[in-house]
DNA sequence: GATTAAAATGACACAACTGTCATTATGCAA
DNA sequence: TTGCATAATGACAGTTGTGTCATTTTAATC
């Protein structure tokens, strides 16, 4: 019964995703999103209701695959080498996530509730981190005289490192080998 | 003779980086701007034809200062201390940086030849912290095993480590030791 | 106090995105 | 094939920032 819709929210969430990274956030309106999607602007108003809704929603979304992703580290042999591994597979999330100081976080208040989860979100991957971090300090391959904090801070930090390799394993080699052993000669 | 000016370049300028600082890129106008000043909108175009000359030019003096004060690494006994402490003392630098994907970069002449001079200023950076590395190199005091560029990012890449502590001091501290001594216990 | 150069201002036309809604199109089912 | 539910659409009004310019204000000088 009734009419076939002509798009879904993957397509949006895709298109969302493509048109962010490849044109910034100030190019993200529902204009150029319906343009890259080849429907009337106006259709997409029967989707998310603005455009604050609709990257909200999406990036809770890819917040919560990460979170889950996160507990490949806690089995896995070398742990804070799997956390680097799995930050790194995020990249781009991370890159999405620096546009929310650009989002109206007041626009509706489904925008506001989607920014409290992602916080939320964000709290439980700080908490994996530091759970990880104190097991490593516990079996005693993690030193223990600086604040985790700062430890924490420079772990997620690095994924802001370019990658300059071919493959992404060569990356988290370096990167791994230098966040645990360090520059010094 | 003739009329007093009600504002100068530097006040436009401070006001700018608070601005952006408070509200974003986003809330980043001349009408913002020119309430926060205390003028009439029309009054700033007296003194840059539009936004982006005006934030690309303060940008651009940013970076200058970031570059001069770079040399302050070459003579400190410990180079790559001194190095992430000049580097933390521009951490809103950094912040100002991170808007300029959102900067409409074609905007004028005038906007893409300071954007360009911007890049050449990287560059200086990035040269000058390469051979504050190679130097260390060489004296033994940094590894060789590691790509340089993967070492230039994890130091550039410091700046994003979040402050905890009371003093910049302690947070230099221990983010040198990290750097150079690594997680490991 | 009149003159004048420079600065400040408000109004105007413009451009772009937003959100809504009446109308039109589609596809299934009776 | 007709009826109906749902989706898509285009037009319209509203909002906000942009850039210009004729006019007004200011202060130094004559």
């Amino acid at each position: 019964m009734s009419r076939k819709k002509t798009i879904d929210e993957a397509q949006l969430f895709q298109e969302t995703e493509k048109l962010i990274m490849e044109s910034g956030y100030a190019e993200f309106h529902f204009k150029a999103l319906a343009e890259r999607l080849g429907v009337a602007r106006s259709t997409i108003y029967n989707y998310y209701p603005n455009k604050e809704e609709l990257i909200t929603s999406y990036m809770v979304r890819l917040l919560e695959r990460a979170v889950e992703n996160m507990d490949e580290a806690f089995e896995a042999e070398y742990p804070v080498k799997q956390l680097i591994r799995v930050w790194s597979r995020y990249a781009n999330m991370h890159q999405m996530l620096q546009i929310m100081p650009y989002i109206n976080q007041k626009a509706t208040p489904k925008v506001e509730e989607n920014i409290r989860v992602m916080y939320t979100l964000f709290g439980e991957m700080k908490n994996k981190i530091h759970h990880i971090l104190k097991k490593e300090q516990e079996s005693g391959r993690i030193r223990e005289d600086i604040h985790m904090a700062t430890m924490t801070g420079l772990l997620m930090s690095t994924v802001q490192v370019p990658v300059h390799h071919n493959s992404l394993g060569q990356w988290v080699d370096e990167v791994y080998d230098l966040v645990m052993n360090g520059c010094k000669g």
